[in-house]
DNA sequence: GCCGTTTTCGGCCCGACTGTTTTCAGTCG
């Protein structure tokens, strides 16, 4: 299955041609091939080609090269032309096309590392558009870049993981091994990634482990453990552990150290349950384990029934074509329904957001005939109509309540002025939620893992108003895990319903519900503690009751 | 580059913000 590397080669090439300049179009369609490749559900290396929507000539020849030859001509020659640096460059908000390049031709910038240095000695004040302003912004974007990329959002870490165990399986069928770390935890963001093995000659197995070509290096090793670096980055670490004191190992191994610490070293034992046991706790799943109250509970058989990914019946923030989904209604509907849910909404972006082709009033009226056909068609999955609607600058929201009073669901969202003072930005959230037809808030803070951070907005005081209408708070289980952990748990806390959704823009991210559940049980939550656990029928109950 | 067609080129993704211009280019969502 080569799909994500063939996908890769086509990403990098839209990547360094909107580095160069071109078209806008070329480069989406680039993008497009890329992301029906990976969206294909078979090996692509075996596929019709033709038959695949977004693959054209163009990019049907250049997969055949690749399969072919494992090179693309075009992606090498762009990757002779630009130094790999610039694409980091690119990163940088503020920082495009035009002045990426700008930067690298008057001032050799091609990396980071020379931007920084750049701009600590002064030296882009000469330079045409780097006025005061700009360079300041430049100074806070690096630092914050650097902070954000030092840890591997948890979605790409435990995809990363899981490819590491299939390759492991593969060379060793038999052995037990398990991901440990902050990625078991179920941490937003990660900075290794950990196994433990279960076996009395690790040998073979620190051998398969080094030999993966997944690795760029081996770090370290020594008779029962291995560390290697991959190609981007981050470190993994093989522990392996007789099958006697295996569970013991996957204990230390997934710490985390404020839940360790200050317990006495467990003897050996074979699994973890006989570890909590022996400490006289009930069995403290891994997401709990984080040095907050969790021993207490443990000990006094007070552990909540945290939620599973099993107790989801439905998806609530979900895109189509109508905006920037890349799949119909239909094929949303073909694949929740696969997933066994019960209901999902359609909640395509509000018109304020332009570049997704967002609805006005009169799309949503359109879509709804859509919707009742896709329905017919699917007697046993409740289709809801609902629409992210833009929260404005000001508060409002993009479309007047008369349409959002014809909608099942309306989740309010902010996508533009990020930057307003702490308290503009709360008071405009909060008008929203006060706004009777929002019904939920999604990705409250506004980050993106790794690309963007929150922005200032007083979290407590957004749970506060949401206490008071009954609005419900977004886990948006994608890139974002927005609400965060300790927010949700404050959430909870509050008796404020929260919403776990995958804001997915295609069938391929639905399985992302599973990172946005390790959120809510980091937070405590059981199921009762999140709305799109309940059944359709408690659903149109609590639905009805908010009209 | 892809797509669809009143078949082989023209449309596709637009509007707002920012900082730097001295009238708007570049970036972003």
């Amino acid at each position: 299955m080569q799909n994500a590397a063939l996908a890769r080669q086509f990403d990098q090439i839209a990547a360094y041609l909107e580095l160069a300049g071109d078209s806008i179009f070329k480069i989406r369609a680039y993008r497009e091939a890329a992301s029906a490749i990976a969206d294909y559900p078979g090996p692509i290396e075996d596929a019709d080609l033709k038959a695949i929507e977004g693959l054209g000539a163009a990019t049907m020849a250049k997969s055949r090269e690749w399969f072919k030859t494992g090179k693309i001509r075009v992606l090498e020659e762009l990757k002779a032309q630009y130094p790999a640096g610039l694409l980091e460059v690119m990163r940088v908000p503020g920082l495009g096309p035009k002045k990426v390049q700008l930067l690298w031709k008057e001032k050799d910038i091609d990396s980071l590392a020379k931007l920084q240095a750049a701009l600590d000695a002064n030296e882009l004040d000469k330079v045409a558009g780097f006025g005061p302003k700009t360079r300041d912004n430049l100074k806070t974007a690096l630092r914050r870049l650097g902070e954000l990329t030092a840890r591997t959002p948890l979605p790409d870490a435990t995809n990363t993981a899981t490819k590491i165990l299939i390759a492991l399986a593969q060379v060793a069928p038999d052995t037990h091994i398990e991901i440990a770390g902050s990625v078991r935890r179920g941490a937003d963001t990660v900075g290794n990634i950990n196994f433990v093995a279960s076996s009395d000659t690790p040998a073979p197995l620190l051998d398969a482990f080094a030999a993966l070509p997944l690795f760029e290096a081996v770090l370290t090793r020594d008779e029962t453990s291995i560390k290697a670096r991959l190609h981007d980055g981050v470190e993994a670490e093989l522990v392996v552990a007789p099958p006697s004191r295996f569970g013991t190992q996957l204990w230390f191994s997934t710490g985390s150290r404020a839940h360790i610490e200050g317990i006495e070293a467990p003897p050996a034992f074979a699994s973890e349950r006989e570890v909590y046991a022996h400490l006289n706790a009930d069995y403290i799943p891994a997401e709990l384990r984080e040095g907050r109250d969790e021993w207490q509970l443990a000990r006094a058989h007070s552990l909540p029934k945290l939620i599973e990914t099993s107790d989801i019946r439905g998806d609530i923030h979900t895109h189509s074509t109508w905006s920037d989904g890349v799949a119909s209604i239909r094929q949303m509907a073909q694949a929740m329904s696969e997933r066994g849910y019960a209901y999902f909404a359609v909640c395509d972006h509000s018109k304020a957001l332009a570049m997704t082709n967002g609805l006005d009033a009169f799309r949503v009226r359109e879509q709804a005939h859509e919707i009742a056909e896709v329905q017919a068609d699917f007697p046993h999955l409740k289709i809801f109509r609902g629409i992210e609607c833009d929260i404005m600058r000001d508060g409002s929201m993009d479309l007047d309540d008369e349409v959002l009073s014809e909608l099942d669901f309306v989740v309010g969202s902010v996508h533009s002025a990020f930057n307003l003072p702490l308290v503009e930005q709360t008071d405009r959230i909060i008008r929203a939620i006060r706004n009777p037809h929002v019904d939920l808030i999604g990705h409250p803070t506004g980050r993106v893992l790794g690309i963007r951070p929150p922005y200032d907005v007083d979290v407590p005081a957004l749970i506060e108003a949401a206490k008071e209408t009954g609005c419900c708070l977004e886990i948006n289980a994608s890139e974002r895990l927005d609400l965060k952990d300790d927010y949700a748990r404050a959430t909870r806390e509050a008796g404020v319903l929260l919403c776990i959704n995958t804001d997915a823009h295609g069938p391929r991210m639905l399985p992302n519900m599973s990172f946005g559940v390790a959120t809510a049980r980091r937070a405590g939550c059981e199921a009762k503690h999140v709305l799109n656990t309940k059944s359709l029928d408690e659903m149109l109950a609590w639905m009805g009751k908010r009209k």
